[in-house]
DNA sequence: TATTGTTATACTCTATAACTATA
DNA sequence: TATAGTTATAGAGTATAACAATA
């Protein structure tokens, strides 16, 4: 096993950190502006958003880089702003239900358009339909490939 | 123009932040677990690692996300560790000059293997040398795209 | 006047550990 | 005993504004 990569392997590797970097740097920056959201909350809103119904906390926190604690810190700041709303869950009472409300969808329908603005601007405009399919393939064998590696949210608490 | 964006294109954006949310998680831990290494502590080091001498504050802004402030704070941590020097400039007196020392070019040696490891097993394991080529190339495009407009550091400061 | 860099300060994010309550 | 979530707390990162010194 080689110590370092190769030369096209470096250059892939900067040239995938450096634009994501951008991109990220550019939507952090629009959501704040547009929207008074993180990152992270705009993940949260976007997670309840998109689901059925309400999620448990953990559920919640599958999928979104966080400890236990960030979440809850997080979603009391939501819940302070009326964006989501906790409630206790009927099947198992350890659990908190975290769904989204009507001023939470708002807001994400609010940020939603700059958003897409970005994201267009900055990573679509460039490449052709050819260049999406083949790197959405690229990046989605890369992605399922990290998955399948032992995810955070299962890491054991310490004792 | 479209409110949102095609089906293809938000597959293929959710992949793409998708790992790379992960790689870059993966890659924060091994930086701080083997090297005491914040990502951006990492950035400063590897930038001045392959300078051909030492930078003033302004050029080793460039490129990275990075407040002037908040560089002279990581800067004044990577000096107290012995990582980094910094010296006035003899041709501009308003400048200081960093360069890194033989105890930063060792910590970028002893924390580079693990890195090279992650980046490796998580990234190009599961990628062929015609994906490489292929994101290499999608993404340097997108990545020029991006440096095409205004970047950070040339933003004027508030008054 | 504009630029380089630092300082003072404050706020946000994130994590660890301890804790409560329930399964 | 293990799990769900919260709380308390502490540390690190980042930014704004004010500042001093030099161009």
């Amino acid at each position: 096993m080689a110590k370092s990569l190769a030369p096209q392997q470096m250059q892939t590797y900067f040239a995938l950190t450096e634009a994501a970097s951008l991109l990220q740097y550019a939507v952090r920056q629009q959501l704040q502006s547009e929207g008074e959201l993180s990152y992270v909350q705009f993940e949260i809103l976007a997670k309840l958003s998109a689901a059925d119904g309400p999620l448990t906390m953990t559920e919640l926190a599958d999928g979104v880089v966080y400890s236990r604690s960030g979440l809850t810190h997080q979603a009391g700041l939501l819940e302070t702003a009326g964006l989501i709303a906790r409630e206790a869950s009927p099947t198992d009472q350890r659990a908190t239900l975290v769904g989204i409300t009507d001023a939470g969808r708002a807001r994400v329908a609010q940020v939603l358009p700059g958003h897409v603005a970005i994201v267009r601007g900055l990573l679509f405009d460039p490449l052709s339909k050819q260049d999406v399919a083949a790197l959405g393939d690229i990046m989605g064998r890369v992605r399922d490939h990290m998955r399948a590696l032992p995810p955070r949210s299962s890491r054991p608490r310490r004792r």
